[in-house]
DNA sequence: CGCCAGATTGATACACATCAATTCTCGTGG
DNA sequence: CCACGAGAATTGATGTGTATCAATCTGGCG
């Protein structure tokens, strides 16, 4: 199970024009300020990483191996998860373009990752981060503020499974989704969830059949609307966001 | 409400004669190494931190303060949580003896931390941290596996809110408090909880009732005893790791 | 067109919450 | 030392939110 890591289609080479630290805050439930992250030494990341596909629903690593790399979303959407052996799982964040993964100091990697659509991601070698952040010591600074802003929505997530009741877990994520578009588009109200409604309640630590009934019962309700299952309209937001409630 | 930060009973200034950094995993649901630390740059980090006590319900910052200060447990029992506007409220963590916390790069908690017990911690400036890591780039190294290892906790215990049963619950929890304190002392078997009932049901996502229905029945069962509810001794291990499964 | 996976909807079951008494524990003062 | 009180824990009776089981509906694709 742990034996074919790479799923990968196409591999090249290339350098990071962008500064790799740079982007915003990964998963769901921010809630907090964006840091836009400001260029860490561009020269020496260049030529450190590679471009890899994967597609729609393979595994990029799983949990357990080696800590060999770290990730960048380039485009499409990721899902961390974890499961137990009877097949339940829980979907501990989804990432899309510009979030970091897997930049933890660990010996192995305590979640799996996997396309939930097709995806391309930035790949580096922990090797390389390591000399990268050896030259540069406000590298490491700023690997740790992405390891934290991922604790503090960890430690949001904590709250939504703990202690939310099923519609207030929608109505949470709906939001949390909603405010990440925004930050990046001016859409407004327009959410392409990419993800399916098991993934969402796994996510959520719900079933399907939950997550379908709420989102017909908010659309009954005129606080959402949607005509195919991934592109939910929010048409009442504040309504929403009293129904989420939580701090 | 975010006033009164300090509950502080007595504050001397002392040195940190072992390695600050040093000391077991934090957090519940370890399930991995347990690194052991070797000495960062100890005498950089000598006289910059005090011994605060908290008595027992203390809040020792809230949630939405500024980060100021990083801490580290002495003695007694720390919980990590958040509320909600009505009360629900979700603890992350339990922190004792060696284990850290605060020491994010955020701006602000992203939740409260409590004495569950009196309690004595070390507290460090932002700011001496700061500097101590300039001085010593491997410092910061350090505090990345810290976070690294409190976000794979947060991680597992997600699994366990969003995924798993009440009995589950209570059986992974117990297990990992016998595993951390075996990991101290030889004790095999007799855990001190240090925490009420309602301690214990926020912490995983019940209530009081359940979680002493579910203790009742495992002894019942025979898998644990207790005399008095917060002394627990686990009498069948291998069952009740049967119990818990999880990966 | 017909197949199939995903989504929705309905009927029912059950785990856990809620409400309501006891009972236990322990600190305090007579 | 024991009685007392108060908060915590336990236990019981009942309610309910979500899971489970089971159709039916929908949309994409060979």
């Amino acid at each position: 199970m742990h034996a074919a890591t790479s799923s990968a289609i196409k591999a090249t080479r290339l350098p990071v024009p962008a500064a790799l630290l740079a982007g915003r805050p990964q998963m769901p439930v921010p809630s907090h300020t964006a840091r836009a992250g400001q260029a860490i030494a561009p020269d020496r990341l260049e030529r450190l990483g590679t471009v890899v596909r994967h597609e729609r629903n393979r595994t990029i690593y799983f949990e357990g191996d080696d800590v060999q790399h770290c990730f960048k979303v380039r485009s499409g959407t990721v899902r961390l998860c974890k499961m137990t052996e009877d097949g339940r799982r829980q979907i501990a964040a989804f990432l899309s373009a510009g979030d970091l993964f897997g930049w933890v100091d660990r010996d192995t990697y305590s979640f799996s990752a996997e396309a939930v659509t097709d995806v391309t991601v930035e790949k580096y070698s922990r090797r390389s981060i390591d000399d990268a952040a050896t030259a540069d010591p406000t590298m490491m600074h700023r690997m740790l503020a992405v390891v934290s802003e991922q604790l503090t929505s960890a430690h949001n997530h904590l709250l939504l499974l703990g202690r939310m009741t099923a519609p207030e877990r929608i109505a949470s994520f709906l939001i949390d989704l909603a405010k990440r578009k925004s930050a990046s588009r001016a859409d407004a109200g327009t959410i392409e969830l990419h993800m399916n409604r098991k993934d969402l309640a796994d996510y959520l630590g719900l079933t399907v059949e939950t997550v379908s009934r709420v989102m017909s019962a908010l659309k009954r309700k005129g606080l959402i609307s949607f005509s195919t299952p991934e592109c939910v309209r929010v048409t009442q937001s504040t309504a929403l966001e009293r129904l989420a409630m939580a701090a």
